[in-house]
DNA sequence: AGCAAGATGCTTTTT
DNA sequence: GCATCTTGCT
C-alpha cells in the first residue's frame, strides 16, 4: 500500500495513457475485480498494466498468475509483460496448460503417473469406440459422438462415472454411464488423459484437498483470469479454489462476447460474479478504441436484440467512418468473386493484403472463398494450426513418440505397429489385443512376448518381435534431445524411407512436413526452460487453431468466427449471413440464437474501419445446392448505417436495388429457381454437368430434426410452406417451443412474418404442389 | 496381407 | 465433399 501514493497516474508510464476505468481497474488492489470490457476496449492492455502495476507497488511476479484461453493469448501476454520489464517468475498460463502443470506436481492425487499422454479427440473418439466394444454397445445404438457429448459434459460438471451411474435413471443414462466406466478405465490403464481431465483432475485435487488449495494460494496471491466469459464449470471451480483465501481474483470478459456454450462455457459465471463475490468492483470498459462509429452502431444494435446480458453503452470518439456493406448474391460462388474483386481493388488502392479478413461460421465455407482468391492471385492463409498437426505423417511420428514416452498408449502403439507396413496384419493385431485384454496386460508387454503367444504364427510372432526392438532402439533417445528424437524416430523407423519414396512417385512434399516438425523441436528445445520429449508433446497436444494466426504475415486471413475473437482487421468480410448458417441450424433446433448472435457481434466487432455482410439465395453445400434465406441477424441491424446492395441481377427485376431495398419476394417456386440455376449457373461450375436438382424439403435426402417427437421435426429454413391466407413462402427460420414452435416466412406480397405454427394455418408444400 | 474401389457416414465452433 | 470403414480382389 504505501508504494501508491507514490505513484503518481500523470507521470507514471504504467497509468499515464489510460482512460478513467481503465486506471481503476489497474490501480485496485485486493478484492475481487470485475472489468467488463467491450470489444476493443483495451481490455489485454489493462490486464498487462494491472500485472505491472502490482508489481511496482510491490508484489512479486512470482505471486501472480495469469490465466488465459488459448496460447496466442498466453504468449501475447508474456510478451507485453516482458516489454513492461515485470515477467521475471510470472505464471501466465491457459487453464489446460496450467491442468498439465499442476497434474504434473499433484501425481497420484491427479491420478496420473508421469510421462502420461494427452489425448486429442482423434483419439479420444477411438478410446470411445473401443468402451463401447467393452460394454458390448453397438455404436448404432450409441453414437460415439454423443456418448463423448455427454462423457464431457460430466467431466465439466466433476461428475465421475460412479456419481453418473447413481443419477442416471434411464436407459440411455445407464448405457452412457457404464461407456463412462469403461472408457475411464481404458484412460487409466493407458495412463492417458483427455482435455476435459486437464480441468476436472485439477478442480477435484483442489476442491479435496485444502492444504493443497492453501498452499497454492499462497504461492499466488493474485489471480488473473481473461475471457471469464468461456470458462466452464471446472474452469470456474478451479479459479475460485485458486482465489479461496485471499480472494485476489481479477476477472475479465465480455459476456456479449461468449461463444463456447457448446462446449460447457457457462455464460453464468461472469453474469454472476458479483452475486459470487458481493464485495466486487466492477468497472466497464466502454470505450471502443478500435472501430468507427456506423461499425458500433451496428454492433450495438444488433447485440441488444439478447435478452440475457449486461448492458454496455459502447461509444467511440473516431466519427462515423463508412456505411457497413450488406451484399445479396444469387450464388455464393458470386459471393467469393465479389469478395476477391473487392479485395483486389482496394489492395490497388493501397492497401495490404493483412489488412483484411474473412469470417465464416463454418470451415466448409472456406473453400469457394479460397478458390476465388487463388484465380486472383492474392496471397492467402487459413488460420488453422491443428491441421499441420492432424497430418497422416504428422501423426505417425508423433505416435512413434508417444509410445516411447508413455508405452501404455495404446491408440498411438495400434497406430504405428504396422505403419510403415512391416507385414503385421489385422488378424496379428487383433490376437495380440485379444491376448492382452485376456492376460490384462499392456499391450506392449504382450508384443514383447509374442513368441509365447500361442495364437500366433511363428512368422508373425518373429515380426512384431523385430517390431518391439525397434521401439526399445528409439527408446534410447527419449531421454535425449528432442530434435534427435524425432529425426531418429523417422530414420529408424522407416517412415522417413516411406515418405521419400511416395514422394519419387509423384506423391506431395509429406516429408518437408515431418522435417518441419524437427524444426518444431528444435525450436521448442531452444525456448522451454527443461525440455523434455513428455513435455513437448503436451505441448504440441494443446495446439490449437487460434494459436496459428498470425496478423502480421502479409496475406488475407480466411478462418471462422470462433477463431476471429481477439483479433482485430481494417476491412473485414463476413460471408454466409443466412438462416442455418448464421445463425447456425442447430441452434436454431435447440434454440439457442443468442450464442449465434454473439458470434455475429465478436465478427462485426473485429473490423476497424470496413465491414461486408454478404449472403447468398443459394449455396453449394456438402455437394448440393441448396436455398438460402438472409439471417434474421441482418434485419436486426440499423438501416441508417448499412449500405445494402443486391448483385442478384437475374432477380425478378420489381424492383430497383442499390437503394436500400431487399426485394422481398424470395419465394420463388422450385422450377424456376431449378430452371434458372441450371442455364445460367452450370456452365461456371465445373461439377455440375448435370442439371442440379434439389426438393426444396430435403435436397440431400436427409431429413433434419427439431425434436423427434416434434410434428415440425423435419421443418428447415429455405423450404416452402403454404398459409392459407398469405399464399406460399420461404420458412426463414424456426424454433421450438413448448407446443409454440415459433417459425417466420418470407412471403410474396405480405414481407415476412412469424408465426406459432401450432396455432397458424401453414402447412407444408408437398412437392410437385406449387 | 495389403490394396483399391465402393459404400457409408458425417459435417459448428476447439482447449 | 471428404474421411473413414467395408468389401472384394490379388
Amino acid at each position: 500500500m504505501s508504494g501508491m501514493k507514490t505513484r503518481n497516474a500523470r507521470t507514471d508510464p504504467v497509468l499515464a495513457d489510460l482512460n478513467d476505468p481503465q486506471r481503476r481497474a489497474v490501480m485496485h488492489r485486493d478484492g475481487p475485480l470485475l472489468v467488463l470490457a467491450g470489444p476493443g476496449s483495451g481490455k489485454t492492455r489493462v490486464i498487462t498494466r494491472r500485472a505491472a502495476y502490482l508489481v511496482h507497488t510491490g508484489v512479486s511476479a512470482r505471486h501472480i498468475l495469469a490465466i488465459t484461453f488459448t496460447n496466442k493469448a498466453a504468449d501475447e501476454m508474456k510478451k507485453r509483460i516482458e516489454v513492461l520489464g515485470v515477467a521475471g517468475g510470472m505464471w501466465v498460463y491457459t487453464f489446460h496448460a496450467l491442468g498439465v502443470r499442476l497434474l504434473r506436481e499433484f501425481g497420484p492425487l491427479g491420478r496420473v503417473r508421469p510421462g502420461f499422454t494427452i489425448y486429442d479427440e482423434a483419439d479420444r473418439k477411438r478410446v470411445i469406440k473401443d468402451a463401447l466394444a467393452i460394454c458390448k454397445i453397438s455404436p448404432e445404438l450409441l453414437k460415439p459422438e454423443a456418448a463423448q457429448a455427454k462423457i464431457s459434459d460430466a467431466k465439466n460438471r466433476l461428475k465421475r462415472p460412479q456419481a453418473f451411474l447413481e443419477s442416471a435413471d434411464f436407459f440411455e443414462q445407464r448405457m452412457i454411464g457404464r461407456v463412462y466406466e469403461a472408457y475411464e478405465q481404458l484412460l487409466e490403464q493407458r495412463n492417458a488423459v483427455d482435455f476435459d481431465d486437464l480441468l476436472m483432475r485439477v478442480a477435484i485435487v483442489l476442491r479435496g484437498h485444502p492444504e493443497i488449495t492453501e498452499r497454492l494460494n499462497k504461492r499466488f496471491r493474485y489471480v488473473l483470469i481473461d475471457e471469464y466469459q468461456d470458462t466452464n464449470h471446472a474452469q470456474y471451480l478451479i479459479a475460485r479454489h485458486l482465489s479461496q483465501h485471499h480472494r485476489n481474483i481479477c476477472a475479465t470478459g465480455d459476456p456479449d462476447q461468449s461463444i463456447y456454450g457448446w462446449r460447457g462455457a457457462d455464460i453464468r459465471n461472469i453474469l454472476e460474479f458479483e452475486r459470487d463475490y458481493p464485495d466486487a468492483v466492477v468497472v466497464r470498459l466502454e470505450q471502443n478504441y478500435r472501430s468507427t462509429g456506423n461499425i458500433l452502431k451496428a454492433a450495438s444494435k444488433l447485440i441488444r436484440c439478447n435478452r440475457r446480458r449486461k448492458h454496455k453503452d459502447l461509444w467511440t470518439d473516431r466519427g462515423e467512418g463508412e456505411p457497413i456493406n450488406v451484399w445479396r448474391f444469387e450464388e455464393g460462388y458470386d459471393e467469393a468473386e465479389r469478395i476477391a474483386d473487392t479485395i483486389v481493388e482496394l489492395h490497388k488502392e493501397g492497401r495490404s493484403y493483412n489488412d483484411f479478413a474473412l469470417m465464416y461460421r463454418v470451415n466448409a465455407i472456406s473453400r469457394g472463398l479460397e478458390e476465388s482468391l487463388r484465380h486472383r492471385g492474392i496471397p492467402y492463409k487459413i488460420a488453422r494450426g491443428v491441421e499441420f498437426y492432424n497430418r497422416k505423417e504428422i501423426r505417425d511420428t508423433l505416435a512413434y513418440l508417444r509410445v516411447l514416452v508413455n508405452p501404455t498408449d495404446t491408440v498411438a502403439l495400434l497406430r504405428i505397429v504396422n505403419t510403415p507396413t512391416r507385414g503385421i496384419g489385422k488378424t496379428t493385431i487383433t490376437r495380440l489385443v485379444e491376448a492382452a485384454n485376456d492376460a490384462d496386460r499392456p499391450l506392449l508387454e504382450v508384443m514383447r512376448a509374442a513368441a509365447s503367444v500361442s495364437a500366433l504364427k511363428p512368422a508373425a510372432a518373429a515380426r512384431v518381435q523385430k517390431f518391439v526392438e525397434l521401439i526399445d532402439q528409439l527408446q534410447a533417445f527419449a531421454g535425449g534431445s528432442v530434435a534427435d528424437a524425432v529425426s531418429n524416430t523417422l530414420a529408424l523407423s522407416g517412415l522417413e524411407a516411406d515418405l521419400r519414396k511416395a514422394e519419387e512417385e509423384g506423391g506431395e512434399d509429406r516429408l518437408a512436413n515431418v522435417e518441419e516438425l524437427v524444426t518444431a523441436a528444435k525450436r521448442y528445445e531452444d525456448e522451454a526452460e527443461q525440455p523434455t520429449l513428455e513435455d513437448f508433446l503436451q505441448r504440441v497436444a494443446l495446439t490449437s487453431d487460434q494459436d496459428a494466426v498470425d496478423e502480421s504475415a502479409g496475406v488475407v486471413l480466411l478462418m471462422t468466427l470462433h477463431a476471429a475473437k481477439g483479433l482485430e482487421f481494417p476491412v473485414v468480410f463476413i460471408v454466409g449471413l443466412e438462416e442455418g448458417m448464421l445463425p447456425h441450424e442447430r441452434s436454431l433446433y435447440e434454440g439457442d440464437v443468442e450464442e449465434e448472435r454473439r458470434l455475429c457481434f465478436v465478427g462485426i466487432t473485429r473490423a476497424r474501419e470496413r465491414l461486408y455482410l454478404s449472403h447468398a439465395e443459394q449455396r453449394l453445400l456438402r455437394g448440393a445446392m441448396l436455398p438460402r434465406c438472409e439471417s434474421q441477424f441482418l434485419a436486426e441491424l440499423p438501416d441508417e448505417v448499412i449500405a445494402w446492395e443486391n448483385f442478384d441481377n437475374e432477380s425478378d427485376g420489381e424492383s430497383s436495388f442499390g437503394d436500400g431495398f431487399i426485394p422481398l419476394d424470395d419465394h420463388r417456386p422450385q422450377e424456376r429457381l431449378q430452371r434458372r440455376s441450371s442455364k445460367s449457373r452450370a456452365k461456371r461450375r465445373r461439377e455440375f454437368d448435370d442439371e442440379p436438382t434439389f426438393s426444396p424439403d430435403d435436397p440431400t435426402g436427409r431429413v433434419l430434426r427439431l425434436t423427434s417427437s416434434s410434428p415440425y421435426a423435419d421443418w428447415q429454413p429455405g423450404m416452402l410452406v403454404r398459409h392459407e391466407t398469405f399464399g406460399v413462402g420461404t420458412l426463414q427460420w424456426i424454433r421450438p417451443g413448448d407446443g409454440q414452435t415459433r417459425a417466420s416466412i418470407q412471403f410474396a406480397r405480405h414481407g415476412r412474418k412469424t408465426f406459432i405454427l401450432e396455432l397458424a394455418p401453414v402447412h407444408k408444400l408437398q412437392r410437385g404442389s406449387v
